[in-house]
Formats: C-alpha cells, sequence, structure tokens
DNA sequence: ACCTGAACACCGTTCAAGT
DNA sequence: ACCTGAACACCGTTCAAGT
C-alpha cells in the first residue's frame, strides 16, 4: 500500500492555457460578490480555477494582494461624475453611485476608506473631486473637505455591509429598545423606541430604510461642508 | 513507544480555582490592548489562561461571544457627560472621550459601530444623548442624528485602526500624490499634493495630525447636524 | 461542574520536484 | 515559466473521557 499516486496532468500538456493574475483576480471577483471580500479562502480561488493553492501566490502574491486587486477593480466600477456641476451634485451623485457599486461587493468599501488612495483607480475621482471643491470656493480646506464628505459616505457603506454578518442585530435591538416604550425614567430611549416602532410600521422594507439612512447621512455631511464657505476665513 | 504520557494535574487537583467567564474576557481584553481585536486566536487566550482551548467554548462561547465581552468591557469604560451642557459640548465631549479609550482596544470602535446599542453597555448612553438632543429642538430627527454623529466620530476611529495593519500606506500614498505636485493636467491632485507637502512639514507628528482631522470631522459633522435647527420644519 | 486531551476540518504560505 | 504535491504551523469547534 501507500503506492505513489500518479501525478496530475499539468495544464499545459492537457492543452490548457496558464493561469493569469486577471484570472485569479476574476475569480476572487466573482467570489466577493457571492460572499463577501472575507467570504472566501486562497485555497477556495484555487479550487474554482482548478489549480493548487501555490499557484496564487506564484502569479499575484500573498491574500493581501488578492484583496487589493479586487479592492482596485470594484473601485473602477464607480463612475466620476461630470465636473462641470455645482460641487453638491457632484458628491451626491458619486456617493450614491458608488454606494450601489460597493454594495455588490461587500467589504470593498472598508478597504477603499482604509487604503482608499493607494489604488490606482482612486486617483481621477480625487483629481476631480478636489478640483470641484477648488472651484466651490474651498481653497486650502479642500483636501480635508474631500477627505471628510467621502469617509462619511463609504465608511457607512462599510458598516452596512458589516451589519450583514449580524442578521439577527436589528431584531435584538428592536426588542432592546422596545422594553423601554413606555419608561419615564429613560425619556431619550422611550422617545428612541416610539420612533423606532412608528417607522418599522411606516416601512416595512429594511433595504429602503437603509438608503433613507445613507441619503440623510450624506444630506448632513454635505451641510456640514458647506457651513465651511459661510465663515469668515479667519476662523480657520 | 507510544506510551500514553501521564495526564496533567487537574486545576482542581493542583488547587487551583476555577476559570470563570469574567477571566476569559480579561485576558481577552489584555489581548485586545497589545495585539487589537483582530490580533488573537481562541488559542492564544487558553494559553495565556494555562488551559485546553475547549474551556473557552464551556465558560464563554465561540469566538464571537469573548469578542462581545471585550466589546461590552470596553463601551463601559467610555465616560458618559452629564446632560446638562448644550448639546454640542455633550456630543464633542463624548466623541473626544469616546475616542481616547477606543484607541487603546484597537478593533473595538468597528463592532461598536456595527453592533452597538445590542451591547448593554451603550443603553445609558444612548438614553442621555437621544434626550439632550430632544432638549436641543430636534424633535422627530433626535434618533437619525443621534445614529448620524457617533457614527461620524467612531466610524472614523474604526478607519484609524485599522489603518495600524497598514504602516506604509501612508508613506506610499505621500509618493503617489508628490507625482502630481507640478502636474498642470491634473489640478486637483496637485492641490492635495502641495497641501500634503506643507502639511508634513509644518507637523510631524502622525498622530497630532491624525487628532486633528478627527476633531475636523466631529466640528464638521455638529455643523451639519446644527443646519436641522436652522430650518423650516415643513422641509424635512 | 469543570477540565483534559485528542480529533476534525479547515486556514495561508513555502518550496522542492517535475514538465 | 508554470504547475504539482506535499509539508508546516497554525486556526475554531466539538466531544468523549477523566476527576
Amino acid at each position: 500500500m501507500s503506492q505513489t499516486a500518479p501525478r496530475r496532468k499539468s495544464r499545459a500538456s492537457a492543452g490548457l492555457p496558464p493561469i493569469t493574475a486577471d484570472k485569479i483576480i476574476d475569480s476572487a471577483l466573482e467570489l466577493t460578490a457571492e460572499r463577501g471580500l472575507d467570504g472566501w479562502s486562497i485555497r477556495q480561488v484555487s479550487t474554482k480555477l482548478g489549480v493548487w493553492p501555490g499557484v496564487i501566490a506564484h502569479h499575484v502574491g500573498d491574500r493581501e494582494a488578492v484583496v487589493m486587486g479586487v479592492t482596485d477593480r470594484v473601485i473602477s466600477r464607480i463612475p466620476v461624475p461630470d465636473t462641470d456641476v455645482p460641487w453638491r451634485d457632484w458628491f451626491g451623485t458619486l456617493m450614491l453611485e458608488g454606494r450601489a457599486v460597493l454594495r455588490q461587493y461587500p467589504g470593498v468599501a472598508r478597504r477603499m476608506v482604509v487604503v482608499g488612495p493607494n489604488v490606482p483607480a482612486a486617483l481621477s475621482t480625487i483629481d476631480k473631486g478636489i478640483k470641484v471643491l477648488l472651484d466651490a470656493g474651498f481653497g486650502g480646506q479642500a483636501t480635508q473637505i474631500y477627505r471628510y464628505l467621502l469617509n462619511s459616505a463609504f465608511m457607512l457603506v462599510a458598516v452596512e455591509d458589516d451589519r450583514g454578518d449580524f442578521p439577527t442585530a436589528r431584531a435584538d435591538m428592536g426588542r432592546a429598545m422596545a422594553a423601554f416604550a413606555d419608561d419615564d425614567s429613560h425619556p431619550g430611549l422611550a422617545a428612541a423606541a416610539a420612533q423606532a416602532i412608528a417607522r418599522s410600521e411606516a416601512q416595512a422594507d429594511h433595504a429602503e430604510h437603509e438608503l433613507d439612512f445613507f441619503r440623510f447621512t450624506v444630506e448632513r455631511s454635505l451641510d456640514g461642508a458647506e457651513a465651511m464657505l459661510n465663515r469668515p476665513a479667519d476662523s480657520r
């Protein structure tokens, strides 16, 4: 026994084309759409491609490199608005359309916010966004405002993604809150519970409510930026 | 050979007190302070306590349960301001002091934002925060404003934590930007590069710059909330 | 009730050997 | 250059058996 099993036919001798880095990222991108950026392993990518795990290291590098490849691809799918619109519209559009793309690839928003500008695909967005802010009169604050606005929107998408890993969290929270619905000693919680109940009656769909809160966040952030314009320059 | 090794003396027979859930969370909390919430394994916690891995499951549950225990402990360390201060001060203080605590335990901010109100320690903060907003006149918007403000601050802390895992990211970005410092075809990037260079000359310390941007974000978010107060009620 | 000790089904990464 | 195949040092979780 333990007679050595026959070596499997190599891809080359079977007439198969060589694996490329692009094909590896393709597979990882598909798995990310299905299960999120933290929902697949290098071994699963290699199985999907029909090769041994070491092949991924050979063509792309370690897991981190594959993740960066996926992140770059997703970012490049986010449409960049034309720069001839008012700054609020430019950012509002980028944020809404960015969310639509990012939510298809759970976990990528977080990477984008963390390593953001290091990814090649992000550069032209940064260029145009800061130009729009300069034209709007933000002057020396343009860079910080840009970071602030993109953070606000895409950090929230990252949290929306993460909440997908805790499917019971919403219901648990609802119950925790409801317990205070008529508790005079906790007026804040009582008010929050009442609002939560009213909202859940008016709006059954969770995705709809999530989008509403995203829009709310976008508008508040734009208001927060706009307040810098209506302020004497010397008060920072 | 293969003679069965002698069974190790049990904790009980060695006169040692039984492990408790609290002691397990204590150990995990220490490891979190040292290496972050994703920087330790259940096996490392068990080694630190001198017991077998299965013991953690017996007393606390799976890894997720241990992480929740750590999160609850950290949140309970965040001081909640008195409710007799103006709403901007109340939130500004909570955010700054919350950041100081959370940054000592990398990775906890993310959990807090994602599962937030499910953690017992968060309830009194929610109660007081919403009360402060109601008193300030936010009315039916109080709950959403509360979520918006806490998200803004603590999502940013989560990103600050995450960036710790990419120590070279800042330098890489600096180089990528600097390449555009005098590129007329990319006015936005050129401006960003110039501002980045000016800043790095004025402010060598990265932690200081991070705190500055955190404060900037807090002020912008408070401005964004305040804009809701100076608005006719019927325009939402 | 509490803990030991082992087993199970996974990971990511590395690397000699084959083609 | 590309890939096979195995090895290495880890994971989290489960569970029978001991005390």
